[in-house]
DNA sequence: GCCGTTTTCGGCCCGACTGTTTTCAGTCG
């Protein structure tokens, strides 16, 4: 994909806030530019194929005006409503507005008052004693301001969602035992398990009375480095772990479903319910749904109620992302999402064979005493891979043979025969069919040229009839390196049509397939495994992790190979194997 | 600027907390 999408996003994006600072007659506009600015961010599609078929309107949140600009500057490189509005907006502070406690007003007077254009220059003014004085910037503003600044480099990242959830799991196991909590559940983008996190929200019932209890525990809790806010229902903290603002609110158990729901979010998914809300004579906020005409409540105790109420499926929150929840809803019953329990085996992990930290035997005692898994598949290493201790031929068939030895002894098949063989630059695999042949489950995997195009390469190992599943086909580390470059539509329709699985690793740093390139295949047709690519007993717990994505891909079991039996694993390998020999002896 | 099982015009979610100001604007989620 190029990088067109992410450009034209950070137009959009600098365009909004340009507008929002040009005034208020303006935030709508404001909104719209921010809206295409986010669609681009997300979408899976280089906008230059959408651009080349001519179908930008059809993107949703891009209508005609910003689907010409978007012509614009494929065409020309450069957007001239853009240039203008860099010649009228002081654009260099446009980054003032991502401080927090920083609005377009405030940068607004900063600007036309101190002439301030850059943090620098904020700083030095504030240091100076410029800022305070000033109409609207009082003693604790200017502090405010001071920490912001101080903040904002640590505060812009994101942390990886199995961090976030083992802070909040920390403090809501400190939270509930008090007995005065009613209920208590993490709620917002950690809910929603989103692969990353800014901050962590967190919602609490109880009676009226106790809130002040319940906050002033909250606020001693460990960790605490500052109190960012205070108020009756409301409170927010930074934490020393990882530099995380934590947010608690507190409502009374007939409001838990309509706040638990708002604090869930996603914002887009709130807009859309408050509005088909408006639209039915309703109006919907935190406390809970109210008829207009009486101020009558009509739900807000659950969240399933309000769906109801409003003629909607209760909708998971993994899937509530503004996107198409409500209309595919609509069309067909949400079927069941799949969950960890249906998770019957491990299909991607390493021993002391390759990379490993443990001897296979340790790790299949491990699994059996802590998980009800039927089977586990050992993929160690291939011998490229030379850094992790890949395996050769020969090495790999004394694997094989170790594993029979093992299931013999415990009378049972429960550890299965694999690899993760690497896919070499050309697409071929760097161990011999006749080594693979003998093997229960081949994961191919890259691990090698991340700057190149792989698409051939993703599909070639695709063609090859031992292999069964390509492990962690993006290549991604989040944070650290992006994915390479392939044509997925095709690579979908090749490992459909070869009853190939495409992997989701639940490494956490990984998550690959990540949940909108999950969906797009399960879409396709293609079946999905949820491995861990575990390299020690502790790892197997991510399984988890792959649930999210799955989750929030919409996939069931029947999606999702190790959710069913060994058999019909089995059967998935034969019928690929079966499918090329009759090729073969028609040629 | 976008969008439409009331609409191609006229809407566009809604409330908590802060700080500064004395009744509310600004900001955030």
């Amino acid at each position: 994909m190029s990088g067109t999408n992410q450009i034209l996003s950070g137009i959009f994006r600098n365009m909004a806030s340009m507008y929002r600072y040009l005034g208020d007659d303006q935030r709508f506009r404001a909104l719209a530019y921010s809206k295409a600015s986010r669609v681009l961010n997300g979408l899976n599609v280089d906008i230059l194929e959408i651009h080349k078929k001519n179908l930008l309107d059809d993107i949703p949140g891009i209508g005609k005006s910003i689907a010409q600009k978007i012509n614009e500057y494929i065409k020309t490189g450069k957007i001239k409503k853009y240039e203008v509005l860099k010649r009228k907006v002081p654009h260099e502070i446009l980054e003032l507005m991502d401080i927090s406690g920083f609005g377009p007003k405030s940068v607004k007077r900063l600007h036309e008052k101190l002439h301030i254009n850059t943090k620098q220059q904020l700083l030095n003014a504030i240091n100076e004693g410029r800022v305070q004085g000033l109409v609207g910037f009082g003693e604790r503003k200017v502090e405010n301001m001071r920490r912001s600044l101080k903040l904002i480099n640590q505060a812009e990242k994101r942390i990886l969602l199995t961090h976030a959830l083992s802070i909040s799991d920390r403090i809501l196991q400190q939270l509930s035992k008090i007995k005065e909590v009613h209920q208590i559940e993490v709620a917002g983008s950690i809910r929603r398990k989103k692969e990353t996190i800014g901050d962590i929200d967190i919602l609490v019932s109880s009676s009226p009375k106790d809130r002040s209890k319940i906050i002033k525990e909250f606020i001693g809790i460990q960790g605490v480095k500052s109190v960012l806010a205070k108020g009756p229902t409301k409170v927010s903290i930074l934490i020393h772990e990882f530099n995380r603002q934590v947010d608690l609110r507190i409502v009374d158990d007939e409001q838990w479903g309509a706040s638990l729901l708002y604090l869930t979010g996603s914002k887009e998914h709130n807009v859309f319910l408050r509005t088909k809300a408006k639209k039915n004579g309703y109006k919907m906020n935190e406390y809970g749904v109210f008829r207009i005409r009486d101020g009558r409540l009509l739900a807000g105790k659950t969240e399933e109620e309000i769906y109801r109420l409003m003629g909607l499926k209760y909708i998971p929150p993994e899937l509530r992302e503004g996107k198409d929840e409500f209309e595919l809803t609509k069309q067909k019953m949400i079927s069941k999402l799949v969950t960890i329990d249906d998770v019957k085996g491990d299909m991607h992990l390493h021993s002391d064979g390759s990379d490993g930290l443990s001897s296979l035997e340790k790790m299949a005692d491990y699994v059996q005493k802590y998980y009800t898994y039927d089977y586990i598949v050992m993929t160690d290493h291939s011998k490229s891979v030379r850094i992790a201790g890949g395996m050769n031929e020969r090495e790999l068939q004394q694997q094989i043979n170790r594993i029979k030895r093992v299931n013999k002894k415990a009378g049972n098949d429960y550890i299965k025969t694999g690899v993760e063989v690497d896919i070499l630059e050309d697409g071929s695999l760097d161990l011999n069919d006749h080594i693979l042949e003998k093997l229960d489950w081949v994961c191919a995997s890259i691990h090698s040229g991340f700057r190149k195009d792989n698409t051939e390469r993703i599909i070639k190992a695709c063609m090859h009839p031992y292999v069964n599943c390509i492990g962690h086909p993006t290549g991604r580390l989040i944070g650290k390196r992006e994915g390479y470059s392939v044509d997925w539509v095709r690579v979908f329709k090749v490992a459909k049509a070869t009853g190939t699985a495409l992997e989701i690793n639940a490494q956490p740093e990984r998550m690959d397939l990540n949940d909108e390139l999950c969906s797009l295949a399960r879409n396709a047709g293609v079946k999905l495994v949820i491995s861990t690519d575990s390299h020690s007993e502790k790892q197997f717990e991510f399984m988890k992790s792959g649930i999210f994505i799955a989750r929030r891909a919409w996939c069931t079991v029947k999606d999702i190979l190790n959710t069913q039996s060994w058999k019909t694993i089995e059967q998935f390998v034969q019928s690929k194997r079966k499918r090329h020999q009759i090729a073969g002896n028609l040629k």
